[in-house]
DNA sequence: GCCAACGTTGGC
DNA sequence: GCCAACGTTGGC
């Protein structure tokens, strides 16, 4: 079992709306970091969902629904995964707490601020989930 | 293969 | 809205 942060802006695509459509198709990376962890992604891999710029919190957790397959917007040499909605946390939690929490100051959402699609651990998942008083 | 210029991301 | 960080591109 993987786990994962994806990170959208929340007025492109925020969480509540990828709960209202069910699914969606996680296209636009165009990073190779970002495009190999995707391409790292299982079916049934759990994924924070961090809203960038605006909010700047994590405020969902998502599974990918589908693995890696060619980005069908381009034929160049990218991948898209699809995801779909596990549940919103209860408390959001949000970039500043996560900073103060020991537990994850070597996060890749710390430590590599810009990359859109990040490995997380299992401590770190679990960490996120109890600060946030959700229960998956 | 180096590195300057450029574009983009994202925090503040 | 600004700007720092950093990934990418392209000239040499």
């Amino acid at each position: 079992m993987g786990y994962w942060l994806i990170k959208s802006e929340p007025f492109k695509y925020p969480f509540s709306k990828l709960v209202e459509d069910g699914k969606t198709t996680w296209d636009g990376v165009r990073n190779f970091e970002a495009r190999n962890n995707l391409r790292a992604m299982k079916k049934g891999d759990y994924a924070l969902y961090y809203h960038s710029n605006e909010g700047k919190e994590i405020v969902g957790v998502a599974r990918v629904s589908r693995a890696a397959y060619q980005d069908p917007t381009t034929t160049e040499d990218w991948s898209v995964v699809d995801f779909e909605p596990v549940k919103a946390l209860a408390q959001p939690v949000t970039l500043a707490a996560i900073r103060e929490m020991p537990k994850l100051k070597d996060m890749a959402l710390l430590k590599k601020s810009r990359l859109s699609v990040g490995p997380v651990t299992k401590p770190e998942f679990d960490a996120i989930l109890r600060s946030s008083k959700t229960k998956l």
